[in-house]
DNA sequence: CTTTGACCTGTGAGTTGCTCACAGGTTTTA
DNA sequence: TAAAACCTGTGAGCAACTCACAGGTCAAAG
């Protein structure tokens, strides 16, 4: 398979294919008579595994790690289930300063609607954000 | 104000507050003896607001434009509020996004954990994730 | 047989919102 | 008076791509 097909087949842009190619994610044959990239099933089996990894918020170094393992034929990726959990747990708090965020967003948007003048306009809504002190809302405790 | 004091009084590091002053969000004065810059409370408004805003999502382009008409005393920012619900709108995909992925994680978590080795290994869990096929999950909708 | 168009190659830069590093000037403190 | 702590501007680095560029290759049409 060439860049464009298993690009296709995976469903990403040919773009991000070399781009993982480049990141040592993929390690395609090469076509002596063109130098061209030659991509085999099990490159399309890495690339769909880095998309759901991917999906699931593990970064490609950590990706990359656990398909280097799997190669090496011995224990696959020890730490693949820390990683796991630590996501979830991530994932499980932006949710929560999301939720927080969509809070304070609504009930502004609730109080502009029932102002005098019905619809706020952007002017209201400037002097509101400026007002807005009781922010205190995830930012302290960035990582 | 010079730039330590006026980070701290908003809560920033002083590397952000010399970052939005290089991109034009804070116009602080100059003190000719040392040509150290001095912020005012006008800036400190300024840096306050632009901090508000950046946790409701709005850019940093967005914020300034907002700022700068103000400055101009003419109509402040009317493309605030469409800004605004656009953001609202694009917190709420998040949230659903998240809670799908949670969903994911832990029903995986929760299969794992039942399987007859008890707590599910970097093996197990690797093999899931290559297998996680029913994963459409909000990638096609990017933007 | 040549030309067009679609594909391939590698590399380098742009994106966002900071953060960090560097080299040197200033002010404060001991 | 010398060290510590601050200030200055600038340039690079981060993540995960995406896009652009200049040039090589290939299939089919004229």
């Amino acid at each position: 398979m060439k860049v464009k097909e298993i690009a296709r087949a995976a469903g990403v842009s040919p773009d991000t294919v070399r781009f993982y190619t480049r990141e040592g994610l993929l390690n395609p044959a090469r076509n002596p008579d063109n130098n061209y990239q030659q991509y085999d099933a099990d490159d399309l089996r890495r690339l769909r595994f880095a998309r759901k990894a991917r999906q699931l918020g593990f970064s490609l170094p950590e990706i990359r790690s656990i398909l280097d393992q799997a190669d090496d034929h011995h224990s696959p990726c020890p730490m693949v289930r820390e990683v796991f959990e630590k996501r979830l747990a991530e994932v499980e708090r932006e949710i929560a300063e999301l939720q927080q965020l969509r809070k304070r967003m609504k009930s502004a948007l609730g109080i502009w609607r029932e102002m005098p003048d019905g619809t706020p306009d952007g002017h209201t809504i400037c002097r509101l954000i400026e007002h807005w002190d009781d922010m205190a809302l995830a930012t302290s405790g960035e990582e």
